[in-house]
DNA sequence: ATTAAATGAAACCAAATGGTTTCGTAATTA
DNA sequence: TAATTACGAAACCATTTGGTTTCATTTAAT
């Protein structure tokens, strides 16, 4: 069931500001590669390049109609970004706690409210 | 008051799984940078620039306590994170919805088994 | 006072990345 | 049929990335 994690997942596609361009001006509606290049400086091959990028990590689907190619966005993928945050986001509840916690308090010598049982950890390999 | 928005944002942080395994790391606990490189089988400075690039990130915060450098996570960026894959909910809302519609319209009895709210659910562990 | 531990900086390297230009080939149009 | 359009493949290039090893420095332990 699980597919062969090709080179390229979801992590690292969405890692470009110009596929995460190309994935919003997806989400408009479907295009052809030379409509969608005609959006950026860069040229049509580098477009493409991001295109097969994205393709791979199954954020967009491509489809031939005639001489031209029609991306569009499947957002499917991005379940398992949604889900690999959902895991942290206890944890920015306790921050935003704790950040409460620090503005009621005040003052400005941070390190005082750093009790000594920092220093005193006992981590061992 | 915003950060300069350094060389590394969030999203090209995580793209790395070995950065990924770093935060859920220190998700458990703050630790020290050999404890950290204890948990990989790559260098001890090779696990540092991770960490540094995390730091960058605003991911994780270090502190020096004697002689070593404690790092914990700080999740807040991840915010950026949710509020850029909450924009494609609503597009896979309607990917699972027109699904729903399908399998609902299809009178086939394979799907049969799986309660509506299986389909709808919202939410997982 | 030595010695050991913890770490970052630096120099280096191979591979990946993001871009270019050129060229070949279908498909469309004139 | 001939010209044009849409596109990918390929070769190439500079920079970034992810890793290494070595070295210097600060702090702790004997």
């Amino acid at each position: 069931m699980s597919e062969p994690a090709s080179k390229h997942d979801v992590f690292q596609a969405i890692a470009d500001p110009t596929r995460r361009r190309l994935l919003h001006l997806l989400s408009d509606q479907e295009m052809s590669v030379t409509i969608i290049s005609g959006h950026f400086t860069m040229s049509r091959t580098a477009v493409s390049k991001h295109l097969r990028v994205l393709a791979e990590a199954g954020l967009v689907k491509d489809q031939k109609v005639g001489r031209e190619t029609r991306y569009r966005l499947d957002p499917e993928p991005l379940l398992e970004l949604k889900k690999w945050v959902s895991y942290y986001e206890r944890f920015w509840e306790n921050k935003l706690s704790s950040l409460k916690r620090f503005v009621e308090s005040d003052d400005s010598d941070v390190m005082d409210s750093f009790p000594p049982l920092t220093v005193v950890d006992r981590n061992e390999k």
